[in-house]
DNA sequence: CTCATCAGGGTACGCCGTACTCAATTATGT
DNA sequence: ACATAATTGAGTACGGCGTACCCTGATGAG
């Protein structure tokens, strides 16, 4: 994703650091963003074109957010955006740490009544927050793990979850199990979505479509207890998040229960 | 991804069915593939194409793969996979079920021993297969539910947790939450080896050059918690994957014991 | 043998990210 | 007040992508 110009040398003409991307992301995620004194005042900032990027993220999907739409929204020309960000990867970066501070605001660093409520809400708003911006799935996270929203939003988890009485190797395991499955479920649902709208069908006319093929495979014995599973085993009424979530709370306390009686 | 002529009319050419994509996939997916009786021998088969395409996704990832480069690999035109393939979106299914389906040669059927064994067999099974096919995260995975190997693969865990004493919806759910969880680390995992790889920094390297940013967050005290933490909690030594799949089966179990105490 | 049928490949179009160039603008030093 | 150095923003161009369209040949049924 990175070299796509084939010509190499995407760090060559940035004289102010001949680290490479994620120093500037960086710098851009916690900079002061102080101007230089010489020049014309800049016509744009970085805030409004990562918030209209967001927006149409939102709006259409990441497929949607190219340069020279970006640009086209904000009224300049592509190349001008380079002004701000030294490139694509970069602006995702910046859009991902700034809507990983949305529920942040929202939240505050209040405290926590029960460990179990914390992993609740730490997961239920996980949750809001990649249905509300499925975009997020398709960005890298590994790379913005320091973004000030990030950052925050760790200190919050780590609030909720400290009367556990875990190490903290474990707490973090535990933040990362929660988030691991949460980041699933939405990976599942966002995906199904997209399937629905790329393709036209909605979610009965896509089953109806499989459901041939599905009974011929079955009429065939090979799939004996999936045959036998009743009709509403896939039913859109039963909440696997829910489920997973009671399970994963559930083996949490085991593990609670179990130290504390040591 | 659909759209990208802007002409439209992306389903106009083909004669045989007006239906759109999915049939297609599912066509190619389930399909017997009689050739006609007239005109000239293909020169290539599904299978290879299919096969090479996998192959420079694991050797090269998912943005290696394209119409030409796979073309050039199979000694052929570019436009002539089209006689095989009605998208690039086809392609990609049959890749995902084609990967899907090596754990099964080498399980197979047998029969369980414990649900507990079975869960973490399914676990271990998925990741390794991320891990092997990193590019898998990349593909939407919603579309091919009904793929011959998903099928066999749905099959083969019902088999394993059938013992767990759940209603069918229960069941499904249980492998929703172990398959979102292992999906969320592998995701983990992927992201992390790739900002390693585009980057060009190893993970030492990327720490260190967070660590200014990060020493600057943790001495302003907004961050208590975090400064707070040992060094060692984001240690690599800690398995996330085997805690998290630990209070998993817990979870599972306390559910279990409840069903079978009333 | 004829010819309908179908495989294969070339060309072209509209997207994408972005390197490079250059005129216009502006704050500072004199 | 003016000259100057710094910076902006727009234009152009390149190499990539997926794929629509069209033409060339090979094939086997009648």
């Amino acid at each position: 994703m990175k070299k796509t110009t084939g010509t190499g040398d995407t760090s060559g003409t940035n004289a102010t650091s001949g680290s490479g991307d994620i120093g500037r992301s960086l710098e851009l995620l916690w900079g002061t963003g102080d101007r230089p004194s010489r020049g014309p005042k800049p016509g744009l900032t970085l805030d409004r074109i990562v918030a209209t990027a967001v927006g149409i993220a939102d709006a259409e999907g990441m497929d949607a957010v190219s340069m020279r739409r970006l640009s086209t929204e904000l009224g300049t020309g592509t190349m001008s955006l380079y002004r701000y960000v030294p490139g694509k990867a970069e602006l995702l970066d910046l859009m991902l740490d700034r809507v990983q501070g949305e529920p942040l605001d929202a939240v505050g660093t209040r405290e926590p009544v029960d460990w179990r409520a914390a992993v609740e809400s730490m997961a239920r708003t996980h949750l809001g927050l990649l249905r509300r911006h499925p975009w997020l799935l398709k960005i890298n996270q590994a790379r913005t793990v320091l973004g000030p929203s990030a950052v925050r939003g760790l200190e919050v988890s780590l609030a909720g979850i400290k009367g556990m009485g875990l190490r903290d190797a474990e707490l973090i395991s535990v933040i990362i199990a929660v988030q691991s499955f949460v980041v699933g479920i939405a990976r599942m649902e966002a995906e199904s979505d997209e399937a629905a709208k790329e393709t036209g069908l909605s979610h009965e006319d896509f089953w109806d479509g499989q459901r041939p093929y599905l009974e011929r495979a079955m009429a065939s014995g090979e799939f004996p207890l999936m045959a036998a599973l009743s009709e509403d085993a896939f039913s859109t009424g039963f909440d696997h998040f829910e489920f997973g979530l009671r399970r994963l709370i559930d083996g949490f306390e085991t593990l609670v229960a179990e130290r504390a009686g040591e």
